[in-house]
RNA sequence: GGAGGAGUGGCCGAGUGGCUUAAGGCGGCGGUCUUGAAAACCGUUGAACGCAAGUUCCGUGGGUUCAAAUCCUACCUCCUCCGCCA
């Protein structure tokens, strides 16, 4: 959510900075509601103070006799009253319903862009390797050495599902083991298991409610919702919360599987792991002084890639544009790994911060050191991998001839020191 | 799922319609004393909105009343017991 009062001084400015996301955003109603939102919480008040005042002097009043005249007005004024904070609660619930569907304003270092062809490739990392022979694509190496089975996935629960045996699923577990070591051992996270399912408030304070509802499943009992990412638990882990300055940074890390309907996707990537409606992923998430926010996204990013760089998988960074950033970002890297089955770059994590967007919807604050006013944190977040995309890049990138596949040397202590998987 | 009980400030906890501007304690911060510390003592200590006066917040939403932390109601969460269960 942006700031109400900066929207107000400067709203000019947000709306050209906002145009340059390029979908139409109307904030037309937004000075009418918010005038109109002052006026009434103004009027409301002045009664309201009169009304406090009068009752404590009945109150006072040992003859209530003497009081009849102020009783009957301020039943009146009461009645006033409730009027006008009815009223008062419709325009807020417009101006909220209004602001929570406005994206967040981009990072001035943003590249402005329309579209994904915009995005600037910021470096590249690794060689592309040359094989010797036409290299396959993931789904038919996983196939072949009978460790991903999307058939048998299509009967257990339908389309964009897998079931992966063996060397497959232990290697997708080492995945998870791994990155988890790396970035509590090496990078100074904290591990959190978070639930999977959470309720309304915790999916609108990152963003994904009210606008986004159609991307997620919903259990149908009770209203909660599977999480798309590890992100939305935990950045919520400390909603309605005031932070101490010297417990910032805060930075966790957790496994979770993710859930995402894909609507609108149809058609596209319906082969191999790319694009399954669930996928496990290690997320990374901080919360940070707003000063420090930049410094931070730059350590997040250069945390996931250690990962890939580990792995020895090639890849190259981006970084989107206005077009191409998320609903609450304000700036994101997408770190895309080489698959040479396919001959292409695909995402594989995205590092993005959200300013104090989601800080300011889900009520995180910080209190510095000696100062009375809490302030709002930057909250930060990437994948520290996608799990399922990796494993995929591992097939992909270290298929052999006779169709096996290397393990990479650092998977091996959590492979019982396999050295290839073999069909 | 059934039967009871409970949700009050950072924490514990008093408060059963107006004298609550939420007692008291703990913790935090500042001070006095001290070579320094501890102890003791004194003071201070929530958030949101509003230019301000001021208003709102005692789990959440409704309701009763001139007046609600307090009464009614629905919901949520936690605890105890029973049942079921990894």
């Amino acid at each position: 959510m942006l700031d109400i009062k900066y929207l107000r001084e400067n709203f000019a400015a947000a709306e050209k900075a906002l145009a340059t996301r390029g979908d139409a955003i109307d904030l037309s109603g937004f000075s009418v509601l918010d005038q109109r939102r002052r006026e009434l919480l103004s009027e409301g008040e002045t009664l309201k103070a009169e009304k406090n005042k009068v009752s404590a002097l009945i109150g006072k009043t040992k003859d209530k006799s003497q009081v009849q005249g102020e009783i009957a007005r301020m039943k009146e004024v009461s009645a006033q009253i409730k009027g006008l904070d009815e009223q008062l609660r419709e325009v807020e619930e417009q101006l909220s319903e209004l602001l929570m569907g406005v994206p967040n304003i981009p990072h001035e270092k943003t590249p402005v862009g329309a579209s994904e062809d915009d995005n600037v490739e910021i470096r590249t990392w690794g060689e592309k390797g040359s094989f010797g022979f036409k290299p396959k694509a993931h789904w038919d190496i996983g196939e072949d050495l009978g460790i991903l089975d999307f058939e048998r996935g299509g009967k257990l629960s339908g389309a964009r599902f897998c079931v992966y045996f063996g060397a497959g699923a232990r290697l997708e577990r080492a995945l998870i083991n791994f990155m988890l070591d790396l970035h509590t051992g090496e990078h100074g996270y904290t591990e959190t298991l978070p639930p999977f399912l959470v309720n309304r408030a915790s999916m609108t304070g990152t963003g994904q409610l009210p606008k986004f509802e159609n991307d997620l499943f919903h259990t149908e009992d009770v209203d909660l919702f599977l999480i798309p990412t590890a992100e939305v638990p935990v950045t919520n882990i400390h909603r309605d919360e005031i932070l101490a300055e010297k417990d910032l940074p805060l930075c966790y890390t957790a496994y979770t599987p993710c859930f995402r309907k894909e609507a609108g996707s149809h058609g596209r990537d319906t082969r191999g792991l790319i694009r399954q409606h669930q996928f496990n992923k290690v997320e990374l998430v901080k919360f940070v002084r707003p000063e420090d926010s930049d410094v931070e996204l730059e350590k997040l990013l250069s945390n996931a890639e250690k990962v890939l760089q580990l792995l020895k998988l090639p890849y190259r960074v981006v970084d989107l544009c206005t077009g191409d950033i998320g609903f609450s970002a304000a700036r994101t890297f997408d770190i895309e790994v080489w698959l040479p089955g396919q001959e292409c770059f695909r995402e594989i994590s995205s590092c993005s911060t959200f300013g104090d967007f989601q800080a300011r919807r889900a009520s995180i604050r910080f209190r510095r050191e000696g100062a009375k006013k809490p302030e709002l944190v930057h909250t930060l977040n990437g994948s520290g991998l996608a799990v399922g995309r990796t494993l995929l890049a591992i097939l992909e990138n270290y298929q052999q001839e006779d169709g096996s596949v290397l393990v990479p040397e650092v998977l091996k202590p959590y492979m019982g020191e396999l050295e290839k998987i073999k069909g």
